[in-house]
DNA sequence: ACCGCCGGGTGCC
DNA sequence: ACCGCCGGGTGCC
């Protein structure tokens, strides 16, 4: 009896809404008596499990099994047929504690596993051996039990294991074919070429036609180009209209998943927004604004208030916008400064409260614009100069520790302007901005969310808003895990909880299969809208780009250099031989970079070569052992050499060293040790490894040694090589502007001499440059003045992708990056839109070197990459000892 | 649940 | 009557 009660309370829970099945149990059955489909109302348990999902990445099949779910009868939850169904762990439920549950996508429970299977699976699940998934095949319409076939994932390592564990209990593993693994069996298992090119077409062709042209509101100053006017048209059809999303089909009374077999009485909840992913230059920023302006409620545009009389008034907000954008500018330069920052709003009108609905549904009036920091300044120029002068907008930047944390005010602006790191700071401290229920959210450069377990992640995906969009022009970065958070972001069911995306996409993906490339791309393709500079609309290009020539000028090195060059190749040669035989090469890694990086020195200018040794062996005290491990930290950073954090696997952002001298960030070497607790290894190189004896490497001492001595200064064949060309570029026509870029900015500054002497007028841009500075730089050398800057020594990874060099039509590259994008990258600064002159760029490579390897190299790791994708780049550590080996000739 | 299981009623054919 | 058989009550974990 007292079971039953509590029973009864349950199901009460569980059940807002009356479903079908309990029309039996129920004197008033509601309205509809269809079986197939689920209500809407969701339980609220289910999604937060699953987005803690692990990732699939390099799980094997270890069999299948007949299983039972029972329980049926008390649940809500229903299935189609072949269905693919959750299962959830419940350590907790009073009756058994190795209770399975089973619930559908949309985490209504269904039933729980029989009690005998659920006792060997809580084992293997809790202990993560094995991540079991179900597919219910048949007996959808029984009352009480379905039979519900079972696979078991996970790593090799786990197989026997699990079998074994399962067998103990009875339950024995179905090896055989390939049925019941979710999406159905697709020919063509080959993760081979085809593979390659659909996904590096994923973000091709996705410029949507047939939404024509939408003109902008009349508060937008600026006339759209055609396929900014496109775009618009895009982004207000995605917001407005009521499409089915992607794989959602209508049958009959219902509406039905053709990836998950799910299927709902109630339309699905659609995604209002999507993913621009213009490449840069083309305009999302004004675009997105022209959104903003547009599409306010039912396609009408924002409702301002204009004034035409006061101008004094207009002046005067006009004065706060420029002021606001200068200190900005200023404020961000210099990290010291940012901690001091207070706040502003600017053009602070009263509300124009001509909108006052009371309906939930057009209450919401602000757009979320966050971006990385560095782009604010440029949001706040594009509103002031695309705003029609007479329009009062009223945005607001929240920034800054006076920043105005009232959600009445925050949610009365039309546009509030944040940063990532603000967001994730208020994230769970009383977070306004998680109080508000925008309009819209605007994720500008949103690929730098791309690690769900960052705080930042999740602060962003925690935000409330009626319509999302990310602006990003590199949408993927390396893999297609990448668009995992993109989709979580724009909540577009059921790929936003991970365990459905895991199934459904990422690994049916990652493991060839070539249906699960395509629903890949169908689902990009919904969302999507990416035109590149190259794009052509009717047989025109988009915006008229010049050309862009690229060449390589190999440099023959002088006889002198040749013989110093080779007596340090054959000496790295022989250290890093020894350590490829010893398989010491990871242990050693830093040594190996630092030979590498002397090797390419050498290739530039001989004084590059830094005279500290990096020999770690015998530091005496702790104090010494510190220093020379900043030391190194120091010479691996300032060599520019792009180290990438082997645990997230992205640039290092607060780089850290450990005692083994491998670079980590330091929040990711964090986790590491954090999870491992005593027994924390390095990951690169095995060695034990604590959390107090990373070493940071000290803020101020950014900037670097200047001082090369000008007497003592010598040539070297680069330098002549380059200095040949700008020469002959000088005599041709003295107008041209050239960015001379390197990684070591050193050889910047070594470069400076003859420049000099050659009465070139030439200004520097590279990492050390505080922002303000960088502005400033950026603006001399832009500026059309007959006798500014014509050359800029710029440092490769220099300042952020939005940096615009357009008054520059030629590059030189120094010597050759590790990876051949940041190259790209540093090109396109120049060959973007406004450019006006034919782009040529010229790669200088020494002949018969590091670099010409490199170059090799180049190539075949970009092949390397396309192909593995997705894959969490398994060999990674392999492969960079086969890059090291290449590179030695070994 | 058109089952299995439990436990009470029952007991030649 | 320490069994079998019958039929009603009952039923996830």
């Amino acid at each position: 009896q007292r079971r039953k009660i509590v029973r009864g309370f349950i199901y009460r829970l569980n059940r807002p809404q009356y479903s079908a099945r309990a029309a039996h149990e129920i004197p008033q059955p509601s309205a509809s008596t269809s079986n197939c489909s689920h209500d809407f109302s969701l339980s609220p348990f289910s999604l937060a499990a699953a987005s803690e999902e692990p990732d699939a990445d390099g799980s094997v099949l270890f069999g299948h099994l007949q299983g039972t779910v029972v329980g049926l009868r008390y649940y809500s939850g229903v299935v189609n047929q072949g269905e693919m169904v959750g299962l959830v762990r419940q350590p907790q439920n009073q009756y058994d504690r190795n209770a399975v549950m089973v619930a559908n996508i949309y985490g209504n429970q269904v039933g729980h596993i029989k009690r005998e299977l659920a006792a060997a699976m809580a084992h293997v699940m809790d202990n993560n051996l094995a991540k079991v998934e179900g597919v219910v095949h048949s007996g959808t319409k029984n009352s009480f039990t379905m039979p519900l076939m079972l696979s078991f994932w996970g790593k090799e390592e786990n197989q026997n294991t699990v079998k074994e564990n399962m067998a103990r209990r009875g339950f024995k593993l179905n090896t055989g074919g390939g049925k019941a693994t979710g999406t159905k069996p697709n020919a063509l298992q080959h993760p081979g070429s085809l593979l390659k090119n659909a996904f590096d077409n994923l973000f091709d062709g996705l410029m949507e036609s047939e939404d024509g042209e939408k003109q902008a509101a009349e508060a937008v100053g600026t006339p759209l180009l055609p396929h900014q006017k496109q775009a618009l048209s895009w982004m207000c059809a995605r917001e407005n209209k009521s499409a089915l999303p992607p794989f959602w089909e209508r049958r009959g009374e219902l509406y039905y998943n053709r990836l998950t077999c799910f299927s709902a009485k109630e339309i699905p909840e659609r995604v209002r927004g999507g993913i621009l992913a213009d490449d840069m230059g083309l305009g999302k920023t004004l675009t997105t604004i022209a959104l903003i302006l547009t599409n306010f409620h039912k396609g009408k545009p924002l409702p301002v208030e204009k004034c035409v009389r006061v101008a004094n008034e207009f002046f005067s907000d006009r004065r706060a916008v420029c002021l606001a954008s200068a200190i900005i500018k200023c404020l961000c330069t210099c990290v010291c400064v940012r901690r001091c920052l207070y706040t502003f709003f600017f053009v602070c009108s009263g509300v124009d409260s001509s909108i006052t609905e009371s309906a939930d549904d057009l209450s919401a009036r602000t757009t979320l614009i966050l971006c990385p920091l560095s782009v604010i300044s440029n949001w706040l120029d594009q509103f002031e100069q695309h705003v029609r002068a007479n329009v009062k907008l009223n945005v607001y930047l929240y920034y800054g520790a006076e920043r105005n944390r009232s959600k009445a005010f925050l949610s009365s602006q039309d546009v509030v302007i944040t940063t990532y790191n603000v967001l994730s700071a208020d994230f769970g401290n009383k977070s306004p901005l998680h109080g508000i229920n925008w309009l819209r959210v605007v994720l500008d450069e949103g690929h730098v969310v791309r690690n769900p377990q960052a705080q930042m992640s999740k602060a962003v995906l925690d935000l409330k808003g009626q319509r999302r969009w990310i602006l990003s022009g590199t949408p993927i970065q390396n893999s297609v895990k990448d668009l995992w958070m993109l989709l979580a972001f724009l909540r577009l069911k059921p790929f936003d909880a991970r365990e459905w995306w895991n199934r459904v996409i990422q690994r049916p993906v990652t493991q060839g299969d070539r249906a699960g490339l395509q629903n890949l791309q169908t689902l990009v393709k919904c969302i999507t809208l990416r035109r590149t500079k190259g794009s052509e609309v009717n047989g025109r290009p988009l915006v008229a780009m010049p050309e862009k020539t690229v060449c390589v000028e190999q440099v023959e090195l002088s006889q002198s250099e040749r013989e110093e060059y080779e007596l340090a190749r054959n000496e790295g040669r022989n250290t890093i031989g020894r350590y490829v035989t010893e398989g010491t090469v990871l242990r050693n890694y830093a040594d190996v970079l630092a030979i590498l990086i002397r090797l390419r020195q050498h290739c530039c200018h001989p004084d590059l070569l830094s005279k500290t040794s990096l020999d770690l062996g015998a530091a005496a005290t702790p104090a010494e052992m510190r220093e020379r491990l900043i030391e190194k930290l120091r010479f691996v950073l300032a060599s520019g050499s792009d180290e990438e954090c082997s645990v997230c696997l992205d640039s290092v952002r607060l780089p850290v060293i450990t005692h083994c001298a491998h670079v980590y960030c330091r929040p990711c070497i964090a986790q590491v040790i954090g999870t491992e607790q005593e027994t924390a290894r390095c990951p690169l190189c095995r060695s034990e490894i604590k959390t107090n004896e990373l070493v940071e490497f000290p803020q101020e001492e950014m900037e670097e040694e200047k001082n090369t001595n000008p007497d003592k200064w010598r040539t070297s064949s680069k330098v002549q090589a380059l200095m040949g060309n700008l020469l002959r570029l000088r005599c041709e026509d003295s107008s041209i502007k050239c960015l001379v870029v390197s990684q070591f900015t050193r050889f910047l500054t070594i470069l400076e001499t003859p420049l000099r002497e050659h009465g070139f007028s030439f200004v520097r841009f590279d990492g050390t440059l505080s922002q303000k500075k960088r502005t400033q730089v950026i603006q001399e050398f832009q500026s059309p003045a007959a006798d500014g800057p014509v050359i800029m020594l710029l440092s490769l990874k220099a300042g952020g992708v939005g940096l615009n060099l357009t008054a520059a039509s030629h590059v030189y590259f120094m010597d050759p990056a590790w990876n051949p994008a940041t190259e790209e990258q540093c090109i396109d600064r120049c060959h973007r839109l406004g450019q006006t002159r034919n782009v040529f760029v010229t790669k200088f490579i020494v002949k018969g070197s590091v670099e010409e390897n490199m170059v090799k190299i180049q190539k075949q790791k970009q092949d390397l990459v396309e192909k593995a994708f997705g894959c969490r780049n398994p060999d990674r550590k392999t492969s960079r000892m086969d890059e090291i080996k290449a590179l030695m000739e070994l």
